[in-house]
RNA sequence: GGAGCUGUGGUGUAGUCGGUUAACAUGUCGGCCUGUCAAGCCGGAGAUCGCGGGUUCAAGUCCCGUCAGCUCCGCCA
């Protein structure tokens, strides 16, 4: 008979109510205990729901002991006849139990509950992370990451996993982390940059990469970290940046699409958040024209020459948003000031790249361009820019040899969920966040 | 790196112009309770108020320093 019970298959909460009159088997954490005199209720959690158990002690003492000696968050499995009951608030349905096996008893003092601040649900993250609303968080971050091999897959890209360990710097600007490497010091990548161009080169005509990046910027803000996923996208032949923003907005709108149809009823009762499958094509508005309506604004613009800062950036959103009913937009040809060496520029206007920013909600979330493939025009404005040849001597050489014309994007992951959720903090939407201060868990 | 705010039992908070045993909720522990459902009721334990220094007869409460957290700016995805 034990043997038997042994062998019975597992049971998903959420499959309970097609069982009912049956005898199953859950296992899950306990949610909630509720031990009175007569009667004993426990809830049990798995990743798919809440059921209830009901014992009565005088029926069956042997489990009422168990059952007084659990502990919130104990994971425990239960053997029992699924019973439906118009009296249970919790779905109708509740277990009545005939076995309960404790397999972790949890200590009854946990160190956080849902209110606990951002800071102490981090230290103690694999608990915070039990809650539903973030397992959906993750649910919805892998229905997007598969959205979008989807797409790239049914447009022939190849995926590269480009090294993390450097030798030298990719990109000027952001500052990098270094590290010893037998008796040389590497650095870790803190952007593919140089390798998804190496792959153009290469003649892998279109490629995406998704993987880890790392920046050693002290900030200290809701929207930065110190190590994320960045996705990278890169396409060969192109003729501007036009065509760059042209495949992101289609590429968006098809893992939005799928986000909406896969998770937009639990994402409206989550987060109150309707996901908006954006039309076609995004607004533009180039960085001039940026500028204007923020001077026409009233707004104050920043002394960095030609970039927007993260107000100018609203303020954008915001005008797009009344006049187009659209909640991105493309900001496109910046300065050269204020854009990395290998960003092309345009031939009429040699102070201005033929690059993009795109916000979403207000919010960075992609930079973009086509690159400077022509090695003699690289090598100048990498001069241009104070860089030392020698050190990206490995770079330039990707463009020697008969490089295709090319363009790309980087894409911040968790920046997309935190704008998607509208989620105040990154740290809410990262599943271990790495921050100046923060090294664990 | 710059600016601001915050730092009180496990967790979340209150603490009024500085004044005697630091309050409340929740969790936890014990007891009670014939089906609960955010269970309820009674009782207990638990904080020397981030840390250091100062002002004062007296400091959680004021001042300085320091550390930590958060937010904004800079940097960027």
């Amino acid at each position: 008979m034990l043997e038997k019970v042994v062998e019975m298959k597992l049971t998903r909460v959420n499959q309970l109510r097609s069982q009912v009159g049956q005898e199953v088997r859950i296992k899950g954490w306990v949610n909630t205990i509720r031990d009175q005199k007569t009667m004993q209720f426990l809830i049990v959690r798995d990743e798919t729901g809440l059921i209830q158990i009901a014992n009565s002690r005088k029926e069956n003492p042997g489990l009422a002991e168990i059952i007084s000696g659990l502990t919130n968050e104990s994971v425990i499995e239960v053997v029992g006849q699924v019973m439906a009951n118009e009296a249970v608030q919790l779905g109708g349905l509740e277990i009545i139990p005939k076995q309960i096996t404790v397999l972790s008893l949890a200590d009854p003092n946990l160190p956080v509950d849902k209110d606990s601040s951002l800071s102490i649900r981090l230290d103690w993250r694999f608990i915070d992370l039990r809650r539903p609303e973030n397992h959906l968080i993750f649910q919805i971050q892998t229905t997007a990451e598969h959205a979008m091999r989807e797409y790239w897959y049914q447009n022939g890209f190849i995926e590269i996993h480009s090294p993390k360990l450097m030798g030298s710097a990719s990109e000027s600007g952001a500052e990098l982390f270094s590290l010893k490497y037998f008796d040389t010091t590497a650095y870790l990548a803190q952007s593919p940059q140089f390798y998804k161009q190496m792959a153009m080169a290469a003649g892998f005509n279109r490629v995406f990469e998704i993987g880890p990046v790392f920046r050693a910027n002290p900030s200290f803000t809701s929207r930065h970290d110190t190590e994320f996923t960045s996705i990278d996208v890169e396409i060969s032949w192109i003729d501007s940046h036009e065509e760059v923003m042209a495949f992101e907005e289609q590429w968006l709108q098809y893992v939005l699409k799928a986000i909406r149809e896969k998770h937009g009823a639990a994402i409206k009762e989550t987060f109150g958040v309707d996901v908006v499958v954006p039309e076609l094509p995004f607004p533009r508005m180039s960085m001039e024209e940026a500028y204007q309506l923020l001077d026409e604004k009233g707004h104050e613009l920043p002394e960095a020459k030609g970039d927007l800062d993260p107000e100018g950036e609203r303020l954008v959103a915001r005008h797009i948003m009344e006049k187009y009913g659209h909640e991105f937009v493309f900001v496109t040809d910046y300065p050269v000031a204020v854009r990395p060496f290998y960003h092309m520029r345009h031939e009429d206007r040699p102070h201005l790249t033929k690059s993009y920013d795109l916000l979403w909600k207000g919010l960075e979330i992609t930079t973009g361009a086509q690159r400077e493939h022509r090695y003699d025009i690289l090598a100048r404005q990498a001069q241009e820019k104070g860089l030392s040849l020698e050190g990206i001597d490995f770079y330039l050489n990707f463009f020697k040899y008969g490089c295709p014309p090319h363009g790309g994007f980087g894409f911040g992951l968790t920046r997309m969920l935190m704008v998607l959720l509208n989620v105040a903090n990154v740290r809410e939407v990262t599943y271990l966040y790495r921050g100046p201060n923060r090294l664990t868990p």
